[in-house]
DNA sequence: TTCTGATTGTTCAACGTTGAACTATTGCAT
DNA sequence: ATGCAATAGTTCAACGTTGAACAATCAGAA
C-alpha cells in the first residue's frame, strides 16, 4: 500500500498521500457502482456529463469539460455518443454562435434523473465506514490540498 | 464544486466527500506533473509499470495488474508497448509455466530511476499546503475509507 | 472597418481501458 | 492417471482520452 521509494521523510509522505487518495477515490467508486450498476449502455464518462446536465442545467461543452474534468475534444465524441443514444440534444446558441448548448432529452432526463439517486444511496452507505466528522475533515483537507496544489 | 443534488444531509456529504477526492488527487497528480514532465514518449500507464518494477523488483503481469488497479488485458498491451520501446522483458516462470514475469532492462532502469525522485519532488512540493500532521491525517482516513468500501 | 488574437468545437492518430472469448497450464479431487 | 475447475496471458471490439491541427466565430485595437 505504501511507496517503497527510498526518499526524504517529506517525498515519502507526499507519495503515500497520494496513492491512498487514488486508491481510496477508486475504492469508493467502485464500491458505489457496485451497488448500483449504471443503466445498460451507459459508460461513465457519459454519466458524467449527464449527470452535470441534471444538475446544472443546459451548458455549452466548455463548461461541461470544465466540470468533467477533460478536454473538450473528449466531450465532443463522448456527447455525440449521447446524442446518438437520443439523450442529449445540441443547440447553437444564439448570443455566441460559436458555442453548442448540450441539454437533456425528455429520454435523457428520465434515465439520468432515475438513476442518480441509487448512486446517491451507494456512495453514501460506502463512506458510512467514516463518521460524519471524518468525513467533513476529508472533505476539507482535500480541498485546501486541490485548490493549493491547482495554484503552482 | 460541491454537488447540486438534493438528497439527504447524509447523501450530500458522502458526494461531496468523494468530489473533493477525485478532484484533489486529480490536482495533486496535474501538479507533479507540472514540475516533473514524464520522459518524452512515456505515459502515465506505463510510468505505472515501470515505478512498480522499479520499487518491487520482477513481478507476473497479474501482481503488476494488482499493484497499478488495471485489468490483465490492460497490462498486457502496455507491457507490449513497453518491450517494443525496450524498457521492459517478458521471461517465462519456471515454476509456473503460465506466468511471464516481466522484469526492467538496463534501458528501462536508467530511465526511471533517473525520472522518479523528479516527480516525488514535484509530489512533496504540491503536498507542502498541508502540514506534516494534516497529510497524516489526510492519509489515515482515505486507508480507513478505502478499506471499508472495499469490504462491501 | 479591418486586422489580429483568442475562443468554441470538430477531427484524427495514438494510446489507454474494459470485459468477454479464447488458449495454455496448473492443481486438485476422484 | 483422468478429468475438471481455476488461473495466467492474449486478443479484439467498443469506447474513452489526450494533444494537435483545423475551421468558424467573436472581440477588441488601430
Amino acid at each position: 500500500m505504501a511507496t517503497h521509494y527510498r526518499g526524504s521523510e517529506r517525498e515519502q509522505r507526499a507519495l503515500n498521500l497520494f496513492i491512498a487518495l487514488t486508491r481510496s477515490s477508486d475504492s469508493l467508486q467502485k464500491a458505489a457502482l457496485r451497488k448500483a450498476p449504471l443503466p445498460e449502455g451507459t459508460t461513465l464518462s457519459q454519466f458524467g456529463i449527464l449527470e452535470a446536465l441534471l444538475h446544472l442545467g443546459p451548458l455549452p461543452q466548455t463548461v461541461v469539460a470544465q466540470k468533467v474534468l477533460k478536454t473538450k475534444g473528449n466531450i465532443s465524441v463522448v456527447v455525440s455518443h449521447l446524442e446518438d443514444r437520443g439523450l442529449v440534444q445540441r443547440r447553437r446558441s444564439k448570443a455566441d454562435r460559436r458555442q453548442l448548448v448540450i441539454e437533456l432529452t425528455s429520454a435523457g432526463r428520465e434515465l439520468i434523473a432515475g438513476y442518480f439517486p441509487h448512486m446517491a444511496t451507494g456512495f453514501a452507505e460506502s463512506a458510512q465506514v467514516l463518521s460524519a466528522e471524518e468525513q467533513a475533515t476529508l472533505t476539507t483537507l482535500c480541498k485546501k490540498l486541490g485548490v493549493g496544489a491547482d495554484s503552482l
